[in-house]
DNA sequence: TAGTGGTCTAGACCACTTC
DNA sequence: AAGTGGTCTAGACCACTAA
């Protein structure tokens, strides 16, 4: 089996349930009986019990006893960075426009602005190799002095500062969808005008003081996207390199 | 704080890391100083420390220390599924076509068919409310007397009965993209010609056997598909209701 | 009342890293 | 050699569930 006590329990054990000797909603023997059942002590039965739960395959109820999941087989994940997950490597932004505005009542509600305060709306072209690959408008509430607007003209994930302190806290949420790009985008883009694209909003909020950080549209063709989703699997490596 | 001591600690180090005195890459205190500053047991330390593990605040080295974690920005997820995700409810599923076949060599790749051994193609259309939603192309490896070719029949979700059986091991893989309709499904659909829609490709995969279990072409416009991600969240409820 | 899981302790030995 | 995390034990008391 395995070197570690524990891990062979949980080896063990998950067995009996990939071979439906325990099926979802079973109960699983008591920590008392498995105790002797392992010749293993309480704890390592929690230790095996505790990686199992982690990983999706039992829950517990107190005083009742452990019991195997009903598994989740409708969850997908992707990775997704405009900046650094294009099928072709980014190499400059060119900024179209910046204006420090009071946006449209649409927007206004979304990034939930203070009476009078303005947004700043940004419109930019992400490129690679001198081709215009994709779009993208992003409004921001304008505080005075803030160094995000800087780094906007600088950097092109002028987050990057704000995500790498405020990392634990931050919330994005996605939403895709597909459209005909507007004339516009045809001519920026170099897309013929019956080709359809990714249409991509995206908020970033501060989870800890609830205040939304970014709202943007991002426009891209197929071309240089393709989203690859895939059921999350258990081992997570963590360490940084 | 809290009632529970080890939920204490963990409150009390994800403070220091969302506050910044703890920023990634740095050293927590090790475990016997923690046991002194939080006057705790070496194990309740360590269950404190392997919740913030699985939560992805900290990593730990053996014969170093626990460190705290560059996290993650960039990983969504979403829910999906076909039959029960869509802006609409599916009440009926009509099958135009069923066929046992040699299939196109690109097919036969990636179902990686034993020699001779042939695929089912079927095509079907979701429907609500007598409208025609979406359309799915889909191949399976033939077995003889296989009852998944039946299922197909009488169920939307035909693999429920296998997801349910399996449903730990399988593994699920999708590319989402964007293009026009054919000609067939813009009339089937009621799709105008100039209006784009999700093609998305679905593989399911048996982990344990490494055998396809499913290849599937999905077309649904966006109006009735928005794929909503976010970034995931710590707590996860995993009772069976 | 007996059985269950939830929390917590005080120790032990090990392998690994650092000096 | 000293310090670190990794594994494991044998107890203890608690709250909850079920009969």
């Amino acid at each position: 089996m395995s070197d570690v006590l524990y891990l062979a329990i949980v080896t063990s054990l998950k067995e009996k349930i990939l071979k439906s000797k325990l099926k979802p909603g079973d109960m699983l023997n008591s920590e008392t009986s498995l105790m002797n059942e392992y010749s293993a002590s309480r704890m390592t039965i929690r230790k095996s019990l505790s990686l199992l739960s982690n990983e999706g395959y039992i829950y517990s109820v107190p005083g009742k006893g452990n019991f195997v999941c009903k598994p989740e087989v409708d969850i997908f994940q992707f990775k997704f960075n405009k900046y650094d997950g294009l099928n072709t490597h980014i190499d400059r932004v060119k900024l179209l426009s910046v204006k420090v505005m009071f946006p449209p009542k649409q927007i206004d509600r979304i990034l939930n602005l203070d009476d009078n305060q303005k947004a700043v709306e940004v419109v930019r072209v992400l490129c690679s190799d001198k081709k215009e690959i994709a779009m993208e408008i992003i409004y921001l509430p304008y505080v005075h002095n803030q160094p995000v607007i800087e780094d906007m003209l600088k950097f092109a994930n002028y987050l990057k500062p704000v995500e790498e302190k405020l990392a634990f806290v931050l919330d994005k949420s996605l939403n895709i969808s597909v459209t005909m790009p507007s004339e516009e985008i045809c001519e920026r883009l170099n897309i013929k005008i019956n080709e359809p694209i990714f249409e991509i909003t995206e908020i970033i909020k501060n989870e800890a003081t609830n205040k939304i950080l970014e709202y943007a549209w991002f426009y891209v063709s197929p071309k240089y996207l393709s989203i690859k989703a895939s059921t999350p699997k258990d081992s997570k490596d963590k360490r940084i390199f």
